[in-house]
DNA sequence: TATTGTTATACTCTATAACTATA
DNA sequence: TATAGTTATAGAGTATAACAATA
């Protein structure tokens, strides 16, 4: 096997078990990827109709109604009126939502320190850079190609 | 930002990239993700009746039938009488199976070249153990929270 | 009595197409 | 006429529970 060849096994299997991990972590505080992605957004760029979510999650606006339909029932988000176009409702995290999006922040910044005291201090700077390098590739191989 | 935050990031980037990138190539010879993962036991494994299909994969035996129906339907497999119990029945790659198999192997190993030439020839092997160790925390994180 | 695979049912994520209400 | 969001329909992956046939 060449070392390319166990660099790519070894990636993968960081894949599943990182995708593990969070979908424990994130079922433990009942959302599923798909909710958390969407709640990560109204984190990061406020309240937003449900049109300008689907843009970012690229994904359909019909997909986006059923993520807010369950994220609504469960408390985490509301749909409020908005009085200048009133096709539009703009998807608000409630008080509860904000605290489990917090949350996720605080987890994913520990999972970070945890990564980084697996190898000498001095190696976790390079070892970010070579993946992102790798990550950029896989983006050029996968975009590139249409 | 840490550098375990960046080395974080930088994961997860690749992670969507090439899942992005595997799911494309997979489409592209009439493959999803989960069927793929069926054949790839087959190959590795050998003709299989669906009871270890299900173990192997870690999903119920209910999903396997799904699975099994949808590459039978497709001529990746067919499911073969076991004469020995005639409750079971192997689950065999067709010939057209094998071949599409065959192409999805050769395929990792050209990422795998792709990925090395990224970086300098001397740093992929590290690359690659420090991956392989990051994988085994993240492994070891979510394991041993049970 | 235990095992193999299935039918029945349900939930999640995703998509396209047609439609309503509003701009 | 164009846009925001919905209903209708469909496919894929996953799960549990009940059941048939066979061991």
């Amino acid at each position: 096997m060449t070392d390319g060849e166990r660099l790519l096994d070894a990636v993968l299997r960081l894949t599943t078990a990182l995708q593990r991990d969070m979908e424990t972590g994130l079922a433990a505080v009942g959302l599923t990827p798909a909710r958390a992605h969407l709640v990560g957004v109204l984190v990061t760029s406020g309240p937003q109709p449900q049109q300008a979510l689907a843009r970012q999650l690229e994904v359909t606006p019909r997909n986006v109604t059923g993520l807010v339909d369950a994220l609504e029932r469960d408390g985490f988000v509301t749909r409020e009126p908005q009085p200048t176009d009133r096709r539009a409702s703009i998807v608000t995290l409630t008080a509860r939502g904000r605290e489990v999006a917090d949350g996720l922040v605080a987890g994913r910044r520990e999972l970070g320190g945890q990564l980084a005291r697996v190898l000498p201090a001095g190696r976790v700077a390079a070892l970010a850079d070579d993946v992102a390098a790798l990550a950029d590739e896989v983006e050029r191989l996968a975009g590139g190609a249409r």
